[in-house]
DNA sequence: GTCGACCGTGAACCACGGTGCAGGGTCAAG
DNA sequence: CTTGACCCTGCACCGTGGTTCACGGTCGAC
């Protein structure tokens, strides 16, 4: 138990400020403030001196947070999953289900246009020249 | 020759006013002045009082601004697009090719990224509950 | 010629997703 | 105990994509 990994296995382990965590998780240090002013993220406590506490779980979120936003989702959101997500007992499955199913749906329309404009571009490369009355937009219209 | 219809195969018809291309396009007005400043889209002239005369043509452009934009297009790019197939003679054809080709990989990796989210949702929902550690989070990261 | 609907301008304002800065406190190494 | 790196707060600012407003001119029907 002299083990020095022992300390791994220590769960309040390292509670990581600012600095760090937007390190360990891409982002700037004003974005982690403005995430927590937007109610995505709260440090799980703060130091004597004032600093913010998170747990090393918060990259996570942080990266979750980045993720879904490339995938499309805004913050809003990313808020409304995330808040669910962290109500521990009563989970409003129904809920869940169907907001999720909803954007299952935006998604599918989503892919399904993209793959359509894919096509209309790939083909514009493959036959070159651009023609009168520009294909791009009939394509895209 | 005095068929009513005849009116129908003059080119000149109903240059339109700001309002019925709105109607016609399904953007507000403000949005449509707000195109202009930003170089999207310019009146083929003036009535004598002033008003913007735009040509039937419109509609699709101010359409296709709309659908790039939904396809994740900025406002910029559909600019630049637009100014390319504004140019009659000499298109930069290499420039296009290359520029396109480029979006096409970025659509193929969105299109991948969405579908792998699809799929983690759709199996969250027929699998129903929601465990431990939040599967959402683990699927969309 | 007068009415109402429509159009013009410039400027302010909005939501979103942040970034930057001033002025000051904290913390740990030396 | 000082030094330098780091952190705090609050507020202003940025680009993008528009919307709203005040104030005024235009247009066609009556």
């Amino acid at each position: 138990m002299a083990d020095p990994a022992a300390q791994r296995t220590a769960p309040p382990a390292s509670p990581l400020t600012t600095g760090p965590l937007a390190r360990a998780s891409g982002v700037a240090v004003s974005t982690l403030r403005f995430y927590e002013r937007q109610g995505l993220l709260e440090p799980d406590g703060r130091s004597d001196g004032g600093y913010r506490q998170y747990s090393p779980d918060s990259v996570r979120r942080v990266r979750f947070i980045r993720r879904a936003q490339e995938l499309g989702f805004t913050l809003r959101e990313v808020r409304e999953v995330l808040a669910l997500s962290d109500e521990p007992g009563r989970i409003v499955l129904d809920d869940v289900a169907e907001q999720v199913s909803d954007k299952l749906a935006e998604l599918d329309q989503r892919i399904a246009d993209l793959r359509g404009v894919r096509a209309a571009l790939a083909l514009l490369v493959e036959t070159g020249p651009v023609h009168p009355t520009c294909p791009v937009i009939d394509a895209i219209v």
